[in-house]
RNA sequence: GCCGAAGUGGCGGAAUUGGUAGACGCGCACGGUUGAGGGCCGUGUGGGGCAACCCGUGCCGGUUCGAGUCCGGCCUUCGGCACCA
């Protein structure tokens, strides 16, 4: 059992944020009553930005800043009752625990997992360093939704894309998982098969590659298009007149935002090279242009355009004027590729192009060309992702140093094991300038050359957090272990995590990083399995009405809608948040919250309280005795199966509903003392994981020894579910006439017999004949008149 | 545009397998307790109608003795992806 860990933050915790956790505790609370003993461990997701933000802006050290908050925050899980095994805290920001990302990434980079390269990156000018493809949302940073600008920089990287495959393969067997986010996971790797293409270019002595869905188009490939910034274009320019004019051009779209060259409306904008490709089909000469809708780190960065079967170079085309031909004739109407407007996609009639004459559009189609082209020597099948390295370099400090050294002489040279971790220093300089305060600081920045003991310079740029996040959960196995990153025996008993619980914000980043790097440890043969968690529960949002927006939204500080649970547990005590948060909705949906309506858990809790003082006055003996204890059962069975299900708002109205015929039994001395103690004694059991404190508390002055929390979660007697008598709905073709009580054994031609008798039955028959009767035991008959057609 | 989820009282939401729609709670109304307020307790509360009854789970149609639930078509909202070749 797993609950995320937080990001200790300087803002104090919400009611939102409690969600989580609260469930987290019932949840593990509830196990531990039935028998088993889960592992809940919790720690700290400690490197980050917000921390250094805060020293450059208060003056304060990230490290005591971060020290302070995790000391607040654990006093928040304190009250509201959270029972962490606080033995095995970690804290991705101690050299204790950074040190065995720096193992991490030694060993991937020995593998050729983890490798510089000089990339078009997204920059966050706010943040001041470079960010994941998957911290970039809608073209603006995840973190401060500042508008990401592109920049060419040497940076680390994780060949994920290598796991891309297995990433998407393995969902197969992850049934524990929402559907949705294995959807989301699978959208982001995006996977399309199609054909690598080979064009020469006669002039030049080249080959351009380019990676198409739909070889099966070729001949109609008119133009080629290059992303501006593809490596072949200064060759390509070369001798063109209007060279400086397109160069000029290039570095505009170059340092373009990232959102404003992805949006939709936007006009198309390209120059041609002068250059030409040799189109292998045809064997015709067809320009080369470039254009910012072809997108440098796609595929090859270059496309075949097909303005006859593609939207977007159809648009192009005729923007420019290119040339346009058809392959696919569509069978009912006769097109021309002059007039042509809409692109003809995936219908019509191969013509003019020799041996597939006739043929249809489809996947048999397109097999016969890869096949072809694969003979033919100028193509193969080709699997394509839209799933891009992970960028984990970061401009900053507060994160995990990148243990690599350069020396002039020896070039990039991992730090060897023996020397991690490299510790991030402790004297550093806040003070807002621009670039990271690592690359001022002398002593950090000397080190010696691993291979010729000559003066070498540190790498500066320190790890995305997401690298922490990605294998925490192993770490809390071997939380003091100084000689391993963890210990795989206590992996192969405790892992893959039974049940993991987390935000469905982490749908991508968090979830796909850490089923990478699970893989990757078990390639480096440290863990049998590949996947870390096998059920995976994504609890909803908190949200509220916010006065900046007007609009209800997602609790956040920024937003300004933050219900705060201090007050909440001063005044009604944090069973009622509990209570409340838990009966709130669906635990999967997004719920928001009304302060109003938490005097209703409030109210119940009271009621409980104040039932445990009656329970003396019961008499000795009761004719509502056999009921109680039927209601005992039902709710026992109730309560057990939606625990299991993580439905806790039906959990609760299940125990509101035992409280209330309690209630009332007490209040109208129906049941005997021996069965309202016997019921208020469950009915504390099955409360206690959602409110600890009270149910605990009543527990014992109720005279019971052992802790509640140790009691066993209650059984329910199967036969004791039925109640004696049973409505019966009669109707009429369907319709409700009448309800009847009636013995619950009682044989079926008694209960029609009893229908039958009933004056509204006779009255709404009127006459006319039952042509059938359909009886369901226990529940209705169903009286039809006219003949079933 | 593609993919996915969801539409039920004034509100949050219940409803095993196709079988009493609206559990539980909030709010509201009335009554009790109280000097008063609050709190607490009780009763009522989908809409229409004096009533018998009629109508009601986004809309239209279908299957069925019977549909919130199954099938077909639409509408709306939310989420993911989106110039990805």
């Amino acid at each position: 059992m797993l609950v995320m860990f937080p990001y200790p933050s300087g803002d104090r915790l919400h009611v939102g944020h409690g969600r989580n956790y609260i469930m987290g505790d019932a949840l593990y609370r509830y196990q531990r009553m039935r028998g088993r003993r889960p592992l809940n461990p919790m720690g700290w997701d400690s490197f980050g930005l917000p921390a250094e933000n805060a020293a450059i802006e208060r003056q304060v050290h990230p490290s005591d800043w971060t020290q302070n908050n995790i000391a607040a925050m654990k006093e928040q899980f304190a009250s509201w009752g959270i029972l962490y095994d606080w033995s095995r805290e970690v804290s991705s920001c101690t050299p204790q625990y950074y040190r065995w990302n720096q193992w991490l990434f030694l060993r991937m980079l020995e593998k050729g997992l983890a490798y510089k390269r000089e990339a078009p990156v997204n920059w966050c000018p706010k943040c001041q360093t470079v960010l994941a493809n998957e911290q970039v949302v809608e073209g603006r940073c995840e973190r401060c939704r500042t508008e990401v600008v592109q920049k060419t920089l040497s940076q680390w990287f994780l060949r994920i894309t290598d796991y891309a495959e297995r990433l998407l393969g393995n969902f197969e067997r992850l049934d524990g998982w929402p559907e949705r986010v294995k959807v989301m996971q699978r959208n982001w790797i995006g996977r399309s098969e199609g054909a690598e293409l080979d064009f020469e270019l006669p002039d030049h002595g080249e080959t351009l590659t380019v990676f198409t869905t739909r070889p099966d188009t070729i001949h109609g490939a008119t133009f080629m298009v290059l992303a501006p910034e593809h490596p072949l274009v200064p060759r390509l320019l070369e001798g063109n007149p209007a060279r400086e004019e397109i160069e000029g051009w290039i570095e505009k779209v170059r340092n373009t935002p990232r959102i404003q060259r992805e949006a939709e409306e936007r006009r198309k904008e390209g120059r041609d090279t002068g250059a030409a490709a040799l189109n292998p089909a045809t064997g015709e000469r067809i320009p080369i242009w470039l254009a910012d809708y072809v997108l440098p780190d796609y595929g090859t960065g270059s496309i075949m355009a097909v303005p006859a079967h593609d939207a977007r170079d159809l648009e192009f085309a005729r923007q420019e004027g290119l040339a346009v031909r058809l392959v696919y004739h569509p069978e009912d109407e006769e097109v021309t590729a002059e007039t042509l407007i809409e692109p003809v996609l995936h219908h019509g009639v191969i013509r003019d192009a020799p041996p597939f004459d006739g043929a249809k559009d489809g996947p048999e189609t397109l097999a016969r060309f890869i096949d072809w082209v694969e003979e033919e020597g100028w193509g193969r099948r080709k699997v394509t992702y839209r799933l891009r390295d992970w960028l984990i370099s970061r401009q900053r400090y507060w994160g995990t140093p990148i243990p690599v050294v350069y020396c002039d002489a020896c070039g990039i040279l991992p730090v060897p094991e023996s020397e991690l971790p490299v510790a991030l220093p402790y004297d550093v300089e806040f003070s807002g300038r621009r670039g990271n305060p690592l690359e001022r600081h002398e002593e950090f920045l000397q080190a010696t050359c691993p291979e010729c003991g000559g003066p070498a310079r540190r790498e500066t740029d320190t790890m995305d957090t997401f690298v922490d996040s990605s294998w925490y959960f192993l770490r809390y196995l071997s939380a003091r272990d100084e000689e391993r990153i963890f210990d795989s025996q206590l992996a192969a008993a405790w892992c893959p995590v039974d049940q993991y619980i987390g935000g469905i914000e982490h749908a991508i980043l968090h979830l796909l990083y850490a089923r990478f790097v699970t893989m990757v440890l078990h390639d480096f043969g440290l863990i049998e399995f590949e996947e870390p968690f096998s059920n995976l529960f994504n609890q909803g949002m908190i949200t509220a009405f916010s006065e900046e927006s007007g609009r209800i939204e997602k609790m956040s500080k920024s937003r300004g809608n933050t219900v705060s649970p201090d007050r909440l547990i001063d005044q009604m005590g944090a069973d009622t948040e509990r209570v409340y948060t838990l009966f709130l909705g669906p635990p999967e949906e997004e719920v928001e919250w009304n302060q109003e309506a938490v005097s209703g858990a409030y109210r119940f809790l009271n009621r409980v309280w104040r039932a445990a003082g009656k329970l003396e006055e019961a008499p000795p003996t009761g004719p509502a005795d056999d009921e109680l204890e039927r209601l005992r059962n039902v709710a026992v069975e109730r309560v057990t199966r939606d625990m299991e299900k993580f439905k806790f708002n039906t959990v609760v109205a299940a125990l509101m509903e035992l409280m209330n015929a309690l209630g009332k039994a007490l209040e109208e001395s129906t049941a005997s003392k021996l069965a309202c103690e016997q019921t208020f004694d469950t009915l504390l059991q099955l409360m206690h994981p959602f409110a600890p404190h009270l149910t605990e508390e009543l527990w014992e002055a109720r005279g019971h020894v052992e802790s509640l929390l140790d009691s066993s979660w209650p059984e329910y007697d199967e036969a004791k579910l039925a109640a004696a008598r049973v409505t019966i709905v009669v109707q009429i073709d369907g319709k409700l006439r009448d309800r009847l009580d009636v013995a619950a054994e009682a044989a079926e031609n008694e209960v029609v017999a009893a229908v039958m008798a009933s004056p509204k039955v006779d009255q709404h028959l009127a006459g006319r004949e039952v042509a059938k009767t359909i009886v369901v035991p226990g529940r209705l008959v169903n009286l039809v008149t006219r003949a079933s057609s």
